[in-house]
DNA sequence: AACATTCTCAACCGCGGTGAT
DNA sequence: TATCACCGCGGTTGAGAATGT
């Protein structure tokens, strides 16, 4: 372990906070304010470094913070707004006053960390190749959130062009989690979370990219079975075939999660398509992290998408699609899914957009 | 009671973004 | 435009507490 560039100073201290340094600490900072935090130690008579004193305010001395466990309904909106937004804590934090982004971040991991710890014996041969998923919970995984958690062990972004390895670790991540966004009966143990509380009744918005179809072969886009034409069934991927299985199972809403959050995707659209036929009728970042000149639009769009999960759907969208962008995106929900589409997405020329049957009503 | 294991959470680290120069 | 300092964020660590054997 290294020391902050800022905490070189040798009498620096370092570790727990003393009463007297807290103390210190918030006498300070309640008769001047904190401005520059890199003067506060020395001004506040504390050897310790600005980021540390700033540390300490934020996650604990705050006079606004809110100690103890979570309640219900902040598990239920934690567990909302992380299915939403990924692994943004402190993004998350702001929606729950008095909570600290550690904290929930902390709260989060031992979550999981719980979850790890009681596998479904049916799912742990599943994921008997997956190094990643070793590290999150593959069988039993935050609700929703699917790799968002585990995004820094999977392979770049983009679906395609992964390599044959990559895809069976994929497969078993998607499959997991899933398989543990399902009901009990579907999913094979009974103590998995609930698939989303607070939300509606349907997973968001998911979505693959079939854009870069390398040697190792594209992850297959995951139609609904019945959707499917009978010659194309071969392709399925292991996804599709327990995302089929919950169709069949006729419980549409437990569609798959999303796949790295709402962040990287950057949709809003509407999909009510009157004719049916409109396949690229929207754009979004054809991967992961390529378009960062959109940060701010998509995290108005994030706000936006928030408030629609969460209940406060606004029925306009004023997104304006790059036509770019598009051209490798594929978007239906069940109503105006074609073979058209469905030969166009197989041929791996596009992108493909999931929306959930409920998501525009 | 003693020890081992697991959990909790405060704190640290490193990185990226931003604004000043 | 380049550099620097600072801030804020997400990931990670580790000490102490709680729980299990």
């Amino acid at each position: 372990m290294g020391h902050h560039s800022c905490c070189n100073q040798q009498k620096v201290k370092r570790g727990l906070w003393s009463p007297e340094e807290d103390e210190k600490l918030i006498r300070y900072i309640t008769t001047h304010g904190y401005g520059c935090w890199s003067e506060v130690p020395e001004k506040a008579g504390l050897q310790r470094c600005g980021k540390s004193c700033r540390l300490r305010w934020i996650n604990y001395l705050r006079p606004d913070i809110r100690r103890g466990r979570f309640t219900a309904e902040e598990e239920k909106l934690i567990i909302s707004l992380h299915a939403i937004v990924g692994n943004r804590w402190a993004h998350i934090a702001s929606h729950l006053p008095g909570r600290t982004d550690n904290e929930i971040k902390n709260y989060w991991n031992s979550w999981i960390k719980k979850k790890i710890r009681k596998p479904p014996a049916a799912a742990a041969a599943a994921t008997t190749t997956s190094s990643a998923s070793a590290t999150t919970s593959p069988n039993n995984p935050p609700p929703c959130s699917t790799a968002t958690s585990d995004h820094h062990h999977l392979p770049p972004p983009a679906f395609g062009g992964a390599t044959a390895d990559h895809h069976l670790q994929l497969d078993a991540i998607i499959n997991q989690n899933l398989i543990s966004s399902l009901p009990p009966k579907l999913a094979g143990g009974d103590d998995s979370p609930p698939a989303v509380p607070g939300l509606p009744h349907h997973c968001p918005l998911f979505m693959f990219d079939t854009t870069t179809t390398g040697a190792g072969g594209a992850v297959s886009p995951p139609p609904p079975s019945s959707l499917i034409p009978t010659h194309l069934h071969h392709h399925h991927h292991p996804f599709i075939a327990s995302f089929t299985a919950a169709m069949a199972a006729d419980t549409p809403s437990y569609l798959p999660p999303l796949v790295d959050g709402m962040a990287t995707m950057g949709v809003a659209m509407d999909c009510s398509l009157e004719d049916g036929q409109t396949a690229a009728a929207m754009a979004a970042t054809n991967g992961y992290y390529q378009h960062h000149q959109k940060q701010q639009q998509l995290e108005i769009e994030l706000e936006e998408e928030e408030q629609r999960q969460l209940g406060h759907h606004q029925h306009e969208n004023h997104h304006q699609w790059d036509e770019e962008e598009a051209q490798h995106l594929l978007m239906w929900d069940q109503e105006v899914l074609t073979s058209s589409n469905l030969e166009a997405m197989q041929s791996g020329s596009h992108s493909l957009l999931f929306m959930g049957p409920n998501d525009h009503d």
